[in-house]
DNA sequence: AGCACGCCGACT
DNA sequence: GTCGGCGTGCTC
């Protein structure tokens, strides 16, 4: 060892996976080199963790004696320049704490340590073989496909696929991925809940030879710790994943596909709040890569991205021709219930249409998305209503299970039928109906049918929802009755008819997007009937015939409707031609929500063009035990958002006991 | 996120 | 007199 006079020793900015936004300098040993992108293992506080390199060099503004040596330098793992930049874009657009961002990237516990058993038996990852398989492709396809190969080498685009299920949209972009293969690079297919992933990972390996790599929060430890590693290392070509997996370090991702891009699963509520359909264009541009969104009912924003000229759009049509959609008719309630009618969820034109469909040999759906029995108990005696004792929500009906249930804590009590209030005896009634309550009135209506529920209650993974599509194609089913799991993805050659009970749920409420969602969930929808040589019929029942949602539908007119709802945006200032962000103060104290909430108020922005309302009790004030209030901001496009509430915070003094969080882009508000 | 410090109520 | 509740604050 040589006694020369050493350089003072290296000091780097280290991030770590904890929730703070804080750089913390380490010194390094000269027996270690350590870049930005290097995990290295450090003492923080009194835990030992892993973080990630991201200044080579610090200014010495924090005194040596306060400084730690890192111990260690994890060998063969390193983040590209290009993660590290979406890394701090998504911190900053978030406004979530890098250590944050970090933690969601890193996801797998115990990730860079060795495993005491080492999987040897772990067999190699076979390549996708872009030759395995070829395809026929109609014209149009084929145009699209030389569009966007034509993109790649421009490095970032984003396409718009912009057709009906049925128009092939997924084998054009399986066919771009190619080119994305054969330079050697990852491509990651992006899907709003991970229940299509199935079928997309089985085209893939028709077409490619091999099984894509998932990602989604299902995954046990072992398989997440794989996966993990193969997508760092490169090894895994093709990533099919839910909006986290967005996060993940890839070694050199060469493409993103958003499919069904307009899906609001897409939107992250909790923890870190972020659209992930959103943070993969930016990824996209980040690492100069062509990102490809598709859908059938493309969002407002996108189709406004188009029209402005940052995205390209490439219509497909149906491959059977235009009679496709299936026809779509009204059933007026208001007429309905004049006729007293009401003791039946399922309306006489919609029942006679039903067993016609089942007698000729024929499926049907029955849609409506609630979950249970009936969303609202009351005491008939004395008016009770049935609420959650942790949050401001009924409590649901949930035969199947024998409680009522919170949907947002997950809080039970036992049905019963005395009123706890007054001691009424059976006097609880249950109102509304939820998917239970219209099992129970078909058995009743018609008792030969064969029923089978879907909803998150009765199908638990994509097993099971294998398993029932399996009994549904076999003809073991006569009636579907499901939510909105049963939406999207599967088709049933034998579906014909679709009702949706309740065609107006989600249109109340002050959602800014509850147009265009309902639009977009009721087309889908209505896309399961009829399919192949078959033609389907839709019943929407709806008190609110006139209503533009419903006319469009009926119409089949969809960008006559995206153009309506576009103009009612410009004309109240909203997105896509503003920007929005919502402050969400919580805690356990009702006093000090309100008061940081009103305290920060009273430091509002103030500008012509700045719009803040509030401070006002969050839609559900409570949630399981924690009071919410939230302050909306509106801003112009041309300024960012995220540096007003910057601006903001810093004159404000939030007592620990209250948590800010910030949603920008918010989804949901009233 | 952890983890410690610190200041008020019920116990061997 | 101590044990321990969790509110508050810090971690290079």
């Amino acid at each position: 060892m040589s006694h020369q006079k050493e350089s003072p020793d290296q000091r780097i900015g280290v991030i770590l996976p904890v929730p703070v936004g804080q750089v913390y300098d380490y010194l390094v040993p000269s027996s270690l080199k350590a870049c930005p992108g290097n995990i290295v293992t450090v003492e923080f506080g009194r835990q030992k963790l892993q973080g990630l390199v991201w200044h080579e060099e610090r200014e010495a503004d924090i005194s040596v004696s306060k400084l730690k040596y890192i111990s260690d330098v994890i060998p063969d793992i390193s983040f590209s320049p290009e993660n590290l930049r979406f890394l701090k874009w998504a911190a900053s657009y978030t406004m979530a704490p890098l250590g944050a961002i970090l933690k969601m990237m890193v996801s797998v516990p115990n990730i860079f340590t060795p495993l005491k058993r080492p999987r040897l038996q772990l067999s190699p990852l076979g390549d996708p073989d872009i030759n395995f398989s070829t395809r026929v492709f109609n014209p149009q396809q084929k145009e699209a496909i030389a569009f966007i190969k034509n993109q790649i080498s421009k490095g970032y685009s984003v396409t718009l696929l912009d057709g009906i299920t049925g128009s092939g949209k997924t084998e054009v972009y399986l066919d771009v991925l190619s080119e994305c293969l054969a330079k050697e690079q990852q491509a990651l297919i992006l899907l709003p809940q991970i229940a299509l992933a199935p079928q997309i990972a089985d085209r893939f390996e028709k077409r490619f030879g091999v099984s894509p790599t998932l990602w989604h929060s299902s995954l046990t430890q072992s398989q997440r710790r794989i996966s993990w590693k193969r997508i760092c290392s490169g090894q895994a070509k093709v990533v099919i994943g839910a909006r986290s997996s967005l996060f993940l370090p890839y070694a050199h991702l060469g493409m993103i596909v958003v499919d069904e891009e307009h899906d609001h699963a897409y939107k992250q509520e909790e923890g870190i709040i972020y659209q992930g359909r959103d943070l993969a264009v930016a990824r996209a541009y980040l690492g100069q890569i062509p990102c490809i969104l598709a859908s059938a009912t493309p969002s407002l924003e996108t189709v406004y991205n188009c029209e402005t000229g940052r995205y390209h759009r490439i219509r497909l049509e149906s491959r059977y021709g235009v009679a496709q959609f299936p026809v779509v008719s009204l059933v007026d309630l208001r007429e309905r219930t004049r006729q007293k009618e009401g003791k039946y969820w399922i309306s006489t034109p919609l029942a006679i249409r039903l067993e016609e469909t089942v007698a000729v040999g024929e499926q049907a759906l029955i849609y409506l998305n609630r979950r249970g029995y009936a969303p609202l108990t009351l005491c008939r005696a004395c008016g009770e209503r049935l609420q959650c004792p942790y949050c401001s929500a009924w409590l649901v009906d949930h035969r199947k299970y024998g409680r009522f249930l919170c949907h947002y804590c997950g809080h039970g009590v036992n049905l019963a039928t005395t009123c706890q209030k007054c001691g009424a005896e059976d006097a609880l009634v249950a109102c509304g109906p939820g998917v239970e309550r219209i099992v129970e009135e078909i058995a009743a209506r018609f008792p030969s049918f064969r029923t089978a529920m879907i909803s998150s209650d009765t199908v638990e993974d994509a097993d099971a929802m294998a398993h029932i599509a399996a009994k549904i194609n076999n003809h073991d089913i006569d009636v579907i009755i499901g939510t909105q799991m049963i939406a999207k993805g599967h088709h049933f050659p034998d579906l014909t008819l679709v009702g949706v009970i309740d065609a107006d749920l989600g249109l109340s409420g002050g959602d800014l997007r509850a147009s265009e969602k309902t639009y977009q969930l009721l087309h889908q929808v209505a896309g399961r009937a009829g399919r192949e040589q078959k033609p389907g019929h839709v019943y929407l029942q709806t008190y609110t015939p006139d209503h533009p949602v419903l006319a469009s539908l009926i119409s089949g007119d969809r960008d006559a409707f995206m153009s309506q709802e576009m103009e009612a945006r410009k004309r109240g200032n909203m997105p896509p031609f503003a920007r929005l962000a919502s402050l969400i103060f919580s805690s356990f104290h009702r006093e000090n929500v309100e008061a940081t909430a009103r305290a920060f108020m009273r430091c509002a922005p103030r500008a012509p063009d700045i719009l803040v309302l509030g401070p006002a009790p969050a839609p559900l004030s409570i949630i399981r035990g924690k009071h919410r209030w939230r302050i909306l901001l509106r801003t112009p496009r041309t300024l960012s958002i995220q540096s007003v509430i910057r601006h903001w915070m810093k004159q404000v003094k939030i007592p620990s006991s209250v948590k800010v969080k910030i949603d920008i882009d918010p989804y949901s508000f009233l």
